[in-house]
DNA sequence: AGTATTACTTAGCGTAGCTAACCAAAAGCT
DNA sequence: AGCTTTTGGTTAGCTACGCTAAGTAATACT
């Protein structure tokens, strides 16, 4: 219970210094994990968008109308199903991302060097447990 | 590097997790952040919460113009200098605060009773690491 | 064929972030 | 003292992003 505590304000403090870096991007937090899943996670439709962002559908609708606005991404009708907007990154948009993305972690990176080779290892390992949480129903 | 890329999407994915149990405080995010901070940082100024937040000072004026609003915290003219104005937590905020807090930490507490107990000690440990991280300038 | 469902968009609302402009109190300067 | 500057806070007005409700087009169901 007390790791538990511990862990979410450690997590909560450790992101809040680290989101500095993203005014760099031009793009607002929203945005940028936005297109960190469609350039990470490849085409995607707007309602798997939405399930991965934890938004409603509108709120993606429109989210993405911006980022083709500025030609980040782009959307085509679905070669299958006619209802589906499949949407993918630009040339522009990936590079914006990777750029992005990299700061933040090598803001990161760069505190982390302050550690010795062993709290690092920990923390590596905390990570790795984190990612395989149980992650029970998340959806409502 | 590998670690800080690591780290950074396991503290995302795992807050973004337990946020949902914010919902049952009826209160906001910002909003229940700005509480927490009222409340176990005693009582503070506007410009300081504002620091501690991280936003300016007109984002929070509001907030607390709102949060005062629903009785949750009240503004006093400061004793000293008439231009501050201190913020405490009153009775109902602090309860409120606790009730939402302990859900949220509660969560992650059940989350991490599906673990080893050499994990959960890996955890607590890099909890404590990331705790005492240098922290440099985040002040712009 | 005709209805129901699904995928997405549009409209409209509330909260929260920002800057610019303002007021009042305190501090500094002759 | 008197005048200016600085500081703490608020107000006004903009943008972004979350939501629900309602609409449209394509698909699925029977």
């Amino acid at each position: 219970m007390e790791t538990a505590d511990a862990l979410h304000s450690a997590a909560i403090h450790m992101l809040r210094r680290v989101r500095a870096e993203d005014r760099w991007t031009g793009l607002s937090g929203p945005r940028l994990s936005a297109l960190s899943v469609i350039v990470f996670a490849g085409p995607v439709t707007v309602t798997g968008l939405a399930e991965a962002e934890q938004v409603r559908t509108p709120t993606i609708s429109r989210l993405i109308a911006d980022l083709e606005q500025e030609g980040l991404v782009k959307r085509v009708v679905g070669p299958e199903d006619k209802r589906v907007r499949v949407v993918t990154a630009t040339e522009k948009g990936q590079r914006v991302l990777r750029q992005g993305r990299d700061r933040r972690v090598q803001k990161l990176a760069t505190d982390l060097e302050a550690l010795s080779n062993s709290d690092r290892k920990v923390l590596a390992r905390a990570a790795g447990i984190l990612k395989d949480l149980p992650n029970s129903g998340q959806r409502e």
